[in-house]
DNA sequence: GTGAAAGCGCTAACAA
DNA sequence: TTGTTAGCGCTTTCAC
C-alpha cells in the first residue's frame, strides 16, 4: 500500500504514453472538446483512472488563454466573528456558483495585515478582491484597480481610492432606531460606540445625533461614549452615567460586542427592564434575553449578493465607472427598546 | 489614469529588460540570494517599482523542487456556524505562521460536495488537507493517501479509511456532564441530540448511557429523543415530554442547536429555572442568560493546534502510523447545571 | 480527428 | 557574481 508513496504525481504525458495517443487528445478529452473519437475517449479515461491522474489546474491556468485562476481573495475583520463568517458564507455560495474558490484571511484592523495579504493574493493572482478594510489609506491599490484587478469594498468605503463599494444604510438606520427609543417617550438617550475614526462608528453617532435634532433634544455630551475598547470599558461608563444624577433612559449602543457589554452592565446593576436598550448588528441570542433585545440588523445576504455580482460582472468586463450601494437594514423589536420612559 | 487597462502584468522578462541584466538575476534579487551584486539588486528593485511588478508565485511553484503551493484545504460543516469559523480562524494563524493561505470551503453534510472539493483542492495543488467530514465513506482518498498527501480529520473520523484523527473526548465528557447532573440529584433525565448516525451524536449519547448506568438508573426511552431536526422538532418533544405524568427534571442536550432549542422550550413553559439542562457545544450568550447555561464546550483552539501540528509535521516529512489525538473538554456551570431536583 | 511544437512565468542546473 | 538553457504541466497554435 505504502509502494508509491511520494512517488511524484503523474502528469498529462503519462496519460498519453499509456492510452498511446497524444497529450492534446488527452488534453482534449479532459476538457471535454467534443471532436474525439469515442474510443479514444475512452482509452484516455481508463488510464486517467488507472493512474489515479488529476490534472493540475494552475499549470493549465499558466497558458489558458483569459489568465483565469478561478479565485478569488477575501479580507474580513475576523474570519471567526458572525458578520464576517455570514459574509463569507454567503459569498462562497456565489462563488462556487461560478466554478471560484475563496481564499479568506483576517486583517485584525491591522493596516498592514492587509497590505501583505493584499500582495499574497496578486502574488497568486486572484481574479479580484472583496474586502472589508481596515487600511485609511488605500492609495497603493491604484495601481492594481488601474490594472484591471476589479476590487469591492464592503461594510467600509476605501479611502483615496475610487472603487465599487457596498455598505449598509448606517446613519439612517441608526437615525430611525435613536428616533424608535423617542417614538417611546425618551429624551436621555445615552449612546455608546467605537472610535469616530471607524466609518461605521461614525455613520452611525451622525444618525444618532440627526433624531436627536430632529426631535430638539439637546445631545448631553456626559451621556456619550466614543471608543469604547473592551466589555470592562463600556461597563465602566454606564455604571458611572447610572450613579449620577439625572441617568438616560435609554441607551443606543452602536454595534455588537458594545451591545453585548451594555446588556452585561445593566443586569449587573438590575435595570434591564428599566432602561430602553437598541443595539446595532446582530445578536444570535437577542430573543432569549429577557427582555428580548431589540436590534437593527445588517442584510449580510443582500451585501454578500451586490458585492459579488459587482466583482463577477467585472470580472464579465462590465467597465462602467465605481458604484456605491447602500443596502437597507432590518429593525427587529424585541423588547428592549419598546421599554416606555 | 486609464491608459494600461487591461495590459498584462508585466513578467519577470520585462524586469530583466529594464534592469538590464537576466531573468536568473530578476529571479536572484526576488529569492532574496544574498550573492547579487548591490548596485544590481538596487536596479533591479528600481524596475520592479516602476513596472509595478508582482512576481506570479502559481508559476514559480511548478519549477520549483518540493513543488510546494504553500495552500492547504479546509472542509468544514459551515463556514458560518461558529465551531466552523473558529475553527478556520486558529488554524489561520497557524498557517499564517509558515505562510500558509488557506482554501475553505463548506460542506452542509452533503457527502458529494466532499468529493467534489475534495476534487477541485486536489487539481489546485494543496500541499493537505484538514477535513471535518460528512461523507461516511472516506475509501475514495485512500490512493490520495498512499500518495503522500497528509489529511487530517477533525471532529469527526473517517470511515474506511486510516488518517490523522482530531477528536473532542465526546463520550467522556457527556458521561461527566451527565453525572453532574446526577451529582444535584437527578434521577429522570431527558436526553435530546442528533441522529446516531452521526459520530459525535453516537458518542455523546454512549457517555450519557455510561453516567446512567454507574449510578444505577435506568434509562426510559420514552425521554430519549435522537435525530432531531430543526428548532420546532425539539420544541415538540420537550412539550409533549413535560405534558405527560411523571416528567423529567433535567435535560441533556447533546448539542448547540438542540440547547438553544430547549432553552426556547423551557422558557416558552416557564420552566428554565425548575428543570436543570446542560449542554454540549458552546453559546455565545450562556451568561446572559438567567438561568446562565450550564455547557460543556470544545477546546476549539487545542483541537486547531493538534490538526495543524500533525498535518505540517507530515509535510516536513514526518511518517510514523497516522495518530488519533482525543482533546479534553471545558465544562463550565453558569446555573442551569445545578438546579436540584 | 489528431499531433508536434511553442510557450505561459517562473526556478533549477549548469556554465562561464 | 552572472547568464544561458531546459523544463515544471499544461493549453495554444497550426499543420496534417
Amino acid at each position: 500500500m505504502n509502494s508509491d508513496i511520494n512517488r511524484p504525481r503523474p502528469t498529462i504525458r503519462e496519460v498519453a504514453a499509456l492510452s498511446g495517443t497524444s497529450i492534446k487528445t488527452v488534453s482534449r478529452v479532459l476538457n471535454g472538446v467534443s471532436t474525439v473519437d469515442p474510443a479514444l475517449v475512452k482509452r484516455v479515461n481508463k488510464a486517467i483512472k488507472e493512474l489515479n491522474y488529476r490534472p493540475n489546474v494552475t499549470a493549465g491556468n499558466l497558458r489558458r488563454v483569459n489568465g483565469r485562476t478561478n479565485t478569488i481573495g477575501l479580507l474580513l475583520k475576523d474570519i471567526a466573528n458572525p458578520f464576517s463568517s455570514e459574509l463569507h458564507r454567503a459569498i462562497e455560495n456565489l462563488a462556487r456558483e461560478r466554478g471560484v474558490d475563496v481564499l479568506a484571511g483576517s486583517l485584525d484592523e491591522q493596516p498592514e495585515r492587509e497590505r501583505d495579504l493584499i500582495a499574497t493574493l496578486i502574488a497568486r493572482r486572484v481574479d479580484g478582491l472583496i474586502i472589508v478594510p481596515t487600511s485609511s489609506d488605500h492609495a497603493y491599490l491604484q495601481k492594481e484597480r488601474a490594472s484591471g484587478m476589479p476590487i469591492v469594498f464592503v461594510d467600509r468605503p476605501p479611502n483615496n481610492l475610487t472603487a465599487d463599494t457596498v455598505v449598509a444604510t448606517n446613519a439612517l438606520s441608526a437615525q430611525a432606531a435613536t428616533e424608535h427609543l423617542i417614538g417611546n417617550g425618551h429624551k436621555r438617550i445615552a449612546y455608546v460606540g467605537d472610535s469616530q475614526s471607524i466609518f461605521t462608528a461614525a455613520e452611525r453617532f451622525t444618525g444618532f445625533k440627526a433624531a436627536l435634532q430632529k426631535a430638539k433634544l439637546k445631545l448631553d455630551p456626559s451621556i456619550i461614549h466614543h471608543g469604547s475598547e473592551g466589555h470592562d470599558d463600556v461597563a465602566q461608563f454606564i455604571d458611572s452615567v447610572f450613579a449620577r444624577e439625572n441617568p438616560p433612559t435609554a441607551i443606543f449602543a452602536s454595534q455588537n460586542f458594545v451591545t453585548i457589554a451594555a446588556i452585561r452592565a445593566l443586569k449587573h446593576k438590575g435595570l434591564e427592564k428599566k432602561v430602553a436598550l437598541v443595539g446595532f448588528d446582530d445578536l444570535a441570542f437577542a430573543d432569549l434575553l429577557d427582555p428580548g433585545i431589540s436590534l437593527v440588523t445588517q442584510d449580510i445576504s443582500a451585501m454578500a449578493n451586490v458585492a459579488s455580482g459587482l466583482l463577477f460582472e467585472r470580472l464579465n468586463g462590465k467597465n462602467s465607472k465605481a458604484e456605491t450601494h447602500e443596502i437597507p437594514t432590518i429593525f427587529t423589536p424585541r423588547g428592549s427598546g419598546e421599554i416606555p420612559n
